[in-house]
RNA sequence: GGGCCCGUGGUCUAGGGGUUAUGACGUCGCUCUUACAAAGCGAAGAUCACCGGUUCAAUUCCGGUCGGGCCCA
């Protein structure tokens, strides 16, 4: 016994920092510990981790979960897995190019293309490295070496390739359909891209009339759709129109080039109680004018243009922008006295989720994914991963129940992977690049090793190093993927496809998708769709769907609220010193929370134990300080109490001098661990996280320690033995949620840091252990009881106390607890 | 309008047909007892949202209501 090794007083801010700047100093170490090394023999586990999308500031929220999926990697490899936890990096995408709009004040087409490209690339690589920054000082142990960034070349080509290899099977299709467009920002969206925002509408009640004169009224929030009516519609129960149903029907408005007529018939969707409970359907005002005229056969019009304005068929209107226009019609309308009335109406109005314009549905040549054939094989496929938590699996099967039609994946944007393709003079053949080959066919021709293939039949004419010159001038194709159709890609492109075939046998389906509920429609489904399409195959061994990270109110972080939180706030408050405030805007008033000291350690633990992976949880750095910090004190300051106790040269070997008390805490002491070891395996981080701290602040600091100190203080071997293996195995199983720590105290008092260790730490006892853990319930009662006597009778917890008896069903350890207590007859 | 999830002491949270309903923070009281006052020990504090139903038994299962969140139309 001497003074205790570990110098510091306390677990510090500062002192976190100092062995974090450490950690990541020596690349050669650093990859001892964390890279990738799949030749190494052991199972090999790879993490799909969300390459995040680099716009300034990293969410608190994000931050939060990925730090858990670290959790995950860290726990795999401490029981014995060859993890691979990369690092990657989402940079293609709309949203920088708004970013580089917005700090240029230029629109991107009146850029010229290569040059607006160039400066996406400078702007997000800034970001990409404040990203990468705040990746390391919250503690991921990520291959940082092996990079991958999804608008790189080879990710790029990847991408390509996986396209061309769908289309040649069949399932990219090109096609003519109506697809949400953005007018705006002048591109077609997906779906899952569509958000709706509240807005005040103008319902407009229009009187129109039939071809022998009676009167109908039609209500209608879209009057300038009116030169694009296909038909009029009326529920087939209801009554009041039962004798309309068949006649032709005037339109109220001007057009050019159409009939004016439409007829009226009945549609099971018409809702009778909405407006006067007619319906005029027109291509295309919303979903289901478009399934209206898709199950009718109807020829559609195409009322708007890409620019967002009025065609020829609009007559008068041509050329207006679709609001102008809107309020023309209703000019035009009111002066024919035709409008019975308007009433402004709230209403839920499909925008884009990136532009936040209002969508409209208009015919375009795009590209698809094929989807709705497949969906029955996914539902199989789906029933043989296992999600965390299994509920969560629910918002995927939601999802797929509402498929309906084909993925389009083509945008009219820039800096996005391009669409490898191009066309004959003739447009009837076109020509693919070969595999893993980067193309951009806007501005470059047809790599050598090309293939020329028919258009429709999709037949292999040859290679286009010899029929080139037969092709004429050809077209590069200047549209570019959707982002989902690159980052749904990824975990094949980590498990090795196309770059590793050995690898991709082992590692695929990849080990564990970790991600939020909120892109469970977008990121799981599409690359689930993937895995079913090229290798009916479900993508992945576990999915980890966790909530998202809410206010302390419980709302949703956003910009608009005013209540997000920046992460490096958190990561950074108490170093150096430095407090940290944030100021929030809650439901009523503006609310200043403070803390001194929280770091990624805290930080961490708050994720881990305060709640159960896939609900939404509230991020409030108060609570995280006050609720947690006093546990890192708490663990830091048993771990330096045993640092005065030497550590016995053999930890592996149990001494067959221990006392009673050196049993009874090491068969609790096994249970626990047997208990964290199936929670890790089980990727149930709550368990572990729990199971550690209760057994390391409550029995085994306050119960067994009290207990054991003055053998500890008299060089009892036994003791220091049971005390150090403690200490020792559980900053091992503790090290995946606080790294740094653990490594901190494992290596200063036992060489070996924690997290290096790569087996999970057990101990088989050389004793009967069953006995031992059924009385521990009553240790703890006992103790309390005695502490509580003391206190009522006003003595100190180290004076004596008379009349207090050890129970019958604690008489193995009558000595200690005699000893702890300082019991007197 | 439909679907899914959630509602447990002041706050956050575990659990789940029979429990004295878990833990933490906060609160209150005592204590600087040779690891720890950025701590320890003790105490108080919950009709498990509400209303019905199933059951010998409901906080737990079922139905409805209300409130919150997410998603879809």
């Amino acid at each position: 016994m001497g003074a205790p090794l570990i110098e510091d007083k306390r677990w510090s801010i500062d002192l976190e920092k100092r062995i974090q700047e450490e950690h990541y100093s020596d690349p050669e170490i650093y990859n001892q510990r964390y890279a990738f090394n799949p030749k190494s023999g052991k199972e090999i586990f790879v993490v799909d981790t969300p390459p995040p999308y680099p716009s300034g500031t990293w969410h608190i929220g994000a931050v939060a979960q990925y730090s858990m999926i670290d959790v995950i990697a860290r726990s795999q490899r401490l029981l014995g897995k060859e993890v691979f936890f990369p690092w990657g990096v989402d940079r293609n995408g709309i949203n920088i190019e708004f970013t580089v709009e917005k700090n240029t004040g230029r629109k991107m087409k009146t850029f010229d293309r290569a040059e607006f490209l160039d400066l996406c690339r400078d702007t997000i690589e800034e970001y990409t490295q404040a990203m990468r920054e705040t990746a390391a000082r919250v503690g991921l142990s990520c291959d940082f070496e092996k990079e991958y960034l999804t608008d790189s070349d080879e990710y790029r080509g990847v991408s390509q390739s996986i396209f061309i290899d769908l289309f040649k099977r069949g399932d990219i299709v090109e096609d003519l359909r109506p697809n949400i467009y953005d007018p705006v920002e002048g591109t077609t969206i997906a779906d899952a891209e569509v958000e709706r925002l509240r807005r005040k509408t103008k319902l407009i009640d229009i009187r129109w009339t039939t071809e022998d004169g009676y009167e109908v009224v039609i209500s209608t929030t879209r009057p300038e759709l009116i030169c694009a009516c296909g038909v009029v519609a009326v529920h087939p129960d209801d009554n009041r129109y039962h004798h309309l149903i068949g006649k032709k029907i005037l339109l109220p408005v001007d057009t050019k080039g159409r009939s004016k007529y439409v007829e009226i018939t009945t549609h099971p969707s018409v809702k009778s109680e909405f407006g006067s409970g007619v319906l005029m359907v027109c291509s295309f005002g919303d979903q289901n004018d478009v399934a209206v005229f898709r199950e009718l056969g109807l020829t559609p019009f195409q009322a708007i243009d890409l620019d967002g304005k009025m065609t020829e068929v609009s007559g008068p209107y041509v050329g207006m922008k679709v609001a102008e226009a809107r309020e023309r019609v209703i000019d035009d309308l009111s002066s024919k006295n035709r409008i019975v009335q308007i009433i402004e109406k709230e209403q839920d109005v499909p925008v884009s989720e990136r532009g936040k314009n209002p969508v409209e549905i208009i015919l375009l040549k795009e590209w698809y994914v094929r989807q709705t054939h497949i969906q029955d094989r996914m539902r199989e496929l789906i029933e043989d991963m296992e999600f965390h938590p299994i509920r969560n699996k629910q918002f995927l099967l939601d999802w797929m129940d509402n498929i309906s039609i084909d993925w389009p994946i083509s945008r009219r944007r820039w800096y996005h992977t391009e669409v490898p393709i191009w066309y004959s003079e003739d447009g009837e053949k076109i020509i693919t690049p070969p595999a893993g080959v980067y193309v951009q066919p806007w501005k470059e021709n047809p790599p050598s090793g090309s293939r020329v293939i028919n258009r429709e039949s999709r037949e292999d004419l040859g290679s286009w190093d010899e029929l080139s010159s037969q092709l004429g001038q050809v077209i590069g194709e200047e549209k570019v993927f959707d982002t989902w159709m690159d980052s749904s890609n990824s975990n094949l492109y980590v498990s090795g496809y196309l770059s590793d075939t050995e690898l991709f046998s082992e590692a695929f389906p990849t080990g564990i998708r970790p991600q939020g509920k909120e892109i469970v429609r977008t990121w799981l489904y599409y690359t689930l769709l993937k895995s079913a399409l090229l290798f009916d195959s479900p993508g992945f061994k576990h999915v980890w769907i966790d909530g998202l990270g809410m206010d302390p109110w419980g709302r949703k972080m956003s910009k608009s609220l005013g209540n997000g939180i920046d992460a490096d706030s958190v990561l950074e408050c108490g170093a150096g010193g430095r407090t940290g405030s944030w100021k929030i805007r809650g439901p009523d008033t503006i609310v200043n929370l403070r803390a001194n000291k929280i770091g990624s350690e805290c930080f961490r633990l708050w994720k881990a134990c305060d709640a159960q992976v896939g609900d939404d949880f509230q991020i409030n750095p108060e609570d995280i300080e006050q609720k947690y910090f006093g546990v890192l004190t708490k663990l830091f300051n048993v771990a330096r109490f045993s640092s005065q106790f030497d550590v016995p040269n053999d930890l592996e070997e149990i001494p067959t001098n221990l006392a009673p008390e050196d049993e009874w805490i090491l068969s609790e002491f096994q249970s626990v661990m047997k208990r964290v070891e199936k929670a890790w395996q089980e990727i149930d981080i709550y368990t572990a996280a729990q199971s550690l701290k209760n057994f390391s602040t409550g029995v085994l600091a306050s119960h067994w320690l009290e207990m054991v100190k003055s053998r500890l203080y008299d060089g009892d071997n036994a003791a220091a033995w049971t005390l150090h293996r403690m200490v020792r195995d559980l900053l091992d199983a503790f090290s995946p949620i606080c790294p740094f720590f653990s490594h901190y105290l494992s290596s200063t008092l036992y060489v070996r840091s924690a997290v290096e260790a790569d087996s999970f730490p057990t101990i088989s006892l050389n004793f009967e252990s069953d006995g031992w853990t059924d009385i521990t319930e009553s240790v703890m009662i006992f103790n309390s009881e005695v502490w509580r006597m003391k206190k009522e009778q006003g003595l100190s917890l180290n004076s004596e106390i008379s009349n207090v008896n050890v129970p019958d069903s604690l008489h193995p350890l009558t000595v200690p607890l005699t000893r702890m207590h300082k019991l007197s007859d």
